[in-house]
DNA sequence: GAATCGTGGCC
DNA sequence: TGGCCAAGATT
């Protein structure tokens, strides 16, 4: 990697934005490039906890229930716990909502119901890592912040032809990041952070990009040295395991469904779920009530670290679990439950 | 530093 | 179909 030198990160930068001018995805918790008022950190911070690991079509509905049923995030501090769970199910990553939860009582308690204003303060808030914090001040607050997330790191990794596979290369790659953001005088930060990853996120794009409309093409070194989608170099992943266990549906006279509530650390942790086996090693429960069960079919689901295969048993009867009816399971359950209700009541 | 933690879309 | 990928944080 050479070291950019400033002629050639002041026109990168100016390429960039004059691109974002025209090119800029109108998103529900985005201002138009260039505008004189800044979002609503309330929105900006709830977008990017739910932009974690998520795409912009999948995050989107949850984003407009949300700030529909709770439009400020006193609102939001002040909702059960369990709403907030059911809302976030589907969604995946449920440590994201208890942090949000965590997050909106901290701000509504420790800070007056407003947002800190500097990447510091965010940074200490539950669920504000180095990305969030830096997106957020950035957005919100028209902080000068290095905000990297895998829109960037990749379009680092291809401007500059960074050789060190991930995640070793994250500090070189921030590094650069850096060395690009420019100051709050030249642009906009806000503006500056959404144009980098919207840039990766519609051009510079992980299969197939289209250098033929990128606004950087002639900065590029992976362009000149390709083929740009080689960058970045990423160490092979490891195989994921294959996990086995039994989930029980029961359902009482009146057709609602038996529920527990999950611990609230480890997987689905928070959220309420069936009865199940259990599928880690050594893990063994029973049902939870000697009934009729019968056999209902297989639901297979993949996690991010293993695969899961769940054998659904179906009974009726009665039991000391958290009864819901079955249209508000399916709406409030994590995905691999719904799955299994859904096979469970069609079987 | 490595493991853990969801889900849906795409090719 | 199966692997890859997405605006990462936490422990």
């Amino acid at each position: 990697m050479s070291p950019p030198d400033s002629d050639r990160l002041a026109a990168i930068r100016s390429a960039l934005m004059d691109w974002y001018g025209v090119h800029a995805r109108d998103l529900p918790w985005r201002m138009a490039p260039g505008s004189a008022e800044r979002a609503d950190p309330y929105r900006v911070w709830l977008s990017e906890v739910m932009l974690q690991q998520t795409t912009v079509p999948h995050a989107t509905p949850y984003f407009q229930a949300f700030v529909t049923r709770w439009p400020t995030v006193g609102a939001l501090a002040a909702a059960p716990d369990e709403a907030v769970m059911g809302a976030w199910a589907g969604l995946g990553y449920y440590a994201r909502a208890r942090n949000l939860l965590a997050c909106a009582q901290a701000v509504a308690r420790d800070h007056g119901g407003v947002f800190p204003d500097t990447e510091d303060g965010l940074r200490a808030l539950p669920g504000l890592g180095a990305y969030t914090a830096a997106a957020v001040a950035a957005i919100a607050f028209g902080r000068r912040a290095v905000v990297v997330d895998g829109n960037v790191e990749r379009v680092m990794a291809r401007l500059f032809t960074v050789d060190t596979p991930l995640p070793k290369g994250r500090p070189e790659l921030r590094a650069l990041a850096d060395a690009l953001t420019p100051e709050p005088e030249t642009f906009d930060p806000g503006d500056w952070a959404q144009a980098l990853m919207d840039l990766g996120s519609r051009i510079c794009r992980p299969r197939s990009p289209l250098c033929g409309q990128c606004p950087l093409a002639g900065d590029c070194q992976a362009r000149a040295s390709g083929p740009p989608e080689a960058w970045p170099k990423k160490l092979a992943k490891v195989p994921k395991p294959r996990r086995e266990g039994l989930v029980w549906v029961l359902v009482d006279k009146a057709g609602r469904v038996g529920l527990v509530k999950r611990p609230d650390k480890g997987l689905l942790g928070g959220m309420l779920g069936l009865p199940t086996s259990g599928w880690d090693a050594g893990e063994a429960s029973g049902p939870p009530v000697v009934a009729d069960w019968v056999e209902a079919g297989t639901v297979r689901h993949v996690f991010t670290h293993f695969e899961l295969e769940l054998e659904v048993m179906r009974a009726e009867g009665q039991a000391d679990l958290i009864w819901r009816e079955v249209a508000e399971a399916e709406a409030t359950l994590p995905t691999v439950f719904r799955k299994v209700l859904v096979r469970a009541l069609a079987a």
